[in-house]
DNA sequence: TAGCTTGGTCAACGTGGTTGACCAAACCGT
DNA sequence: ACGGTTTGGTCAACCACGTTGACCAAGCTA
């Protein structure tokens, strides 16, 4: 790593050219980035405005998918489409951090209940509220119409079973 | 294609099969990460049918950052909006890849130029090529006028710094 | 009862990020 | 010319989030 890597000579363009055309389709990607981030990171300085600091970007989505009802991290993990075991570990994060809780089902002792604490209600419930308001942001520039043809195109174009919605818990409380 | 969803993204029409009142912000982000990983999803499953199944997600972005000319890691890290450490440790990766390689500066010892390989130029070149691909079969399924609406929304509602476009290199080819 | 399936956990590892510390080279003001 | 500050790169430790594979206990079923 050390030795010195000779042979590299003129590396040097004092003048940047853009020799390539104009690539409209590296632009879509970034702007639906850019816009999903500028939502979580206005969630998240707001829910950190509001007792909420320590929530990740992920968790929201994490305990809007455990629901008040709650669930097994087996379940969750398919809910969020990623293994048991990555689910398991994010759910030992948000138990640390006092937003669920582990119960033994009475009904299968195989089973381990994940549940909302208080703590995790009152985090969802703001999340909620606070991801309504920037969306009322949106509408209030960019006109309702507009925003209502964006979320049609993207769900025109997204495939749908994309947000699990057969899973009952999605986007229902 | 777009199955009509009754309630899911309309506020105006009340919906009493949910129990739950609409919280349509929740949608927006969700529908923004999908659109997103949707192209992403496509692209790297074309380019590793194309010879490229190494490059992982981010690599697009970090060759298309490094571009034509090549940078330091510093700059890389300042365009990519991460730490100098995090982008010495991807360019590692890519290096190890073959994609990029790192050249002393002649002009200044402590500088590392970092290069696309010739491998890294194909790479870049085709993830251009599939982004414009994917993006005209949007065009296809919406139209150019929701296309293009859809892009300026984006680009009206995100801050204007996101995209560090004053960083040459960017969006440049 | 025997055997398969399911839910949870542990271990090892990969990727992408962070801070803090440190060093050498470059720059700059006296 | 010297000495202090800035800059570029690296190392180390750590964290978040994901993966496979192995394993075990409990439940289900032929």
């Amino acid at each position: 790593m050390a030795t010195p890597d000779p042979g590299a000579s003129d590396p040097q363009t004092p003048d940047p050219q853009t020799p390539d055309p104009q690539r409209p389709g590296f632009l879509l990607p970034l702007l639906l980035l850019a816009g999903f981030r500028t939502l979580i990171d206005d969630l998240h300085a707001e829910l950190a405005r509001q007792g909420h600091a320590e929530l990740r970007p992920l968790h929201g989505f994490v305990l809007q998918a455990v629901g008040a009802e709650g669930t097994t991290a087996s379940e969750l993990g398919h809910r969020l489409g990623v293994s048991k075991q990555a689910a398991g570990k994010t759910v030992d994060r948000l138990v640390a951090l006092g937003y669920l809780e582990r119960v033994d089902d009475p009904h299968d002792a195989r089973r381990k209940l994940v549940r909302l604490t208080p703590h995790g209600l009152d985090g969802l419930h703001r999340s909620a509220v606070i991801f309504d308001e920037l969306r009322q942001r949106w509408v209030a520039i960019l006109g309702a119409e507009r925003v209502a043809a964006l979320e049609d195109d993207l769900r025109t174009v997204t495939p749908a079973n994309w947000f699990r919605l057969d899973v009952p818990g999605w986007f229902a409380g």
